[in-house]
DNA sequence: CCCTAAAGTCGCCGAACGCCTACAATACTC
DNA sequence: GAGTATTGTAGGCGTTCGGCGACTTTAGGG
């Protein structure tokens, strides 16, 4: 589901608590949260910190992906970088005699 | 991309804030946060709080997807429920006489 | 090489966070 | 209807946030 603000975050998380018959108090403690924090995230509070989100998130293995113009993969350049001689141009760089 | 931790976000925001030739400021503006801020979320601070970073993908028009069981797409519950008469049954109840 | 822009730090400070411990308000089960 | 589990709220408390303004440190161009 496309995520844009806090509250959609918070219909998330208690929908897939439910599907997973978890009550707060079990969520709470796999994410190592309090349960009042499960509370309001739920109730989509826009100020709750990222990481325990994520962590959140994670404990109900929830995946979040990001998409956009000038997005990669990350730890895959698509291609081994380009054809140019970067070594070369680099040594010639280095040992411009002083 | 897959989002795991506050450091891959991190790491998006600043590629994608690069392949739109944007500098911190010009993203802090369009994001209404503080220069200072946009520092620290691309240095993958864990606490800062989510409905600024929401505002940052935004900005930047990078979209936000949450995938995993139990998630629907919130507002399209695929099949129009069931088959049982729900209706009817809570009718029943409601009418239940005094 | 100088010079400006961009990026990273630092301290100050009011505001909000999130945890805890209760205590209400709802749900469910029997 | 009683009895309990689950959920929502409230006050207290120490901690951290994030904006602001001022520097320092890297880049990049001319």
């Amino acid at each position: 589901m496309q995520v844009r603000t806090p509250v959609d975050i918070g219909l998330m998380i208690r929908q897939a608590r439910r599907a997973r018959g978890m009550t707060q108090q079990d969520l709470a403690r796999a994410a190592a949260v309090g349960r009042q924090w499960i509370v309001e995230i739920e109730g989509g509070k826009p100020r709750a910190e990222l990481g325990r989100v994520l962590q959140t998130l994670g404990a109900l293995d929830l995946s979040l992906t990001i998409l956009g113009e000038g997005i990669t993969e990350l730890r895959e350049p698509e291609e081994p970088a380009e054809h140019i001689d970067l070594d070369a141009v680099l040594e010639a760089h280095r040992r411009t005699p002083p």
